[in-house]
DNA sequence: CCTATAATTCGTTAGTTTCCTAAATAACAA
DNA sequence: TTGTTATTTAGGAAACTAACGAATTATAGG
């Protein structure tokens, strides 16, 4: 868990993550919204690889990154439970009902 | 942003974090459940200081460290901001009957 | 004022992060 | 094979982090 927060922690690498929202992109992509040379957004990629936020897919010669939903979910389950009061440490979610 | 997923990224901060969930507790009592020097410990005191996510109050000689909720939701909302799609960027929160 | 207690700041060391340029690798096309 | 494009790896400089012991500040009580 201390990865994925250290990934979080980086400005750059929280906007790719944001880019990434709307379905995988290419590294080459996500490089031309950053003022930054290749080989240093690479090295975001791979922190964002090793916490597990990201996952990567080669297709040809471009490697698609994409976000990975359930280690996102996972950071957000750790951040909860700092949060909640000990007594309520294993309170299962309670359902709401769907409003759709 | 970054300070505040900067600070949850040490185990021991986040640990530190654990212990405040049930109350506000002193600098010198939170250090007794490390085995870490207290100059340590008062570094990463100051470090989730300045991440806004624990207040300070002295009392008399002892300083007593205190959860700060609001920016523990901060974080969470932008956690949950990032896994959001883009269409649904501006969604305001869904408001959900009352359970009890 | 003097002493004791609680906590922080200072100075140092070792290891890590971030960024760069240059070189290497991978896949494809001619 | 040769060349082109996409991306990563290598190597290095500057800045930062985490840890410690020693010294310092702040407060309370005699």
């Amino acid at each position: 868990m201390s990865d994925a927060f250290e990934a979080l922690a980086h400005p750059v690498r929280r906007q790719i993550l944001r880019l990434l929202r709307d379905g995988a992109m290419s590294a080459g992509h996500l490089a031309e919204h950053f003022d930054l040379a290749k080989p240093t957004l690479s090295g975001h990629f791979t922190v964002l690889k090793n916490a597990g936020l990201v996952t990567t897919e080669r297709h040809g010669t471009t490697i698609l990154y994409r976000l990975n939903m359930s280690v996102m979910e996972e950071a957000m389950a750790a951040l909860l439970s700092l949060m909640g009061k000990a007594e309520e440490k294993a309170t299962p979610w309670k359902s709401v009902p769907h409003s759709s």
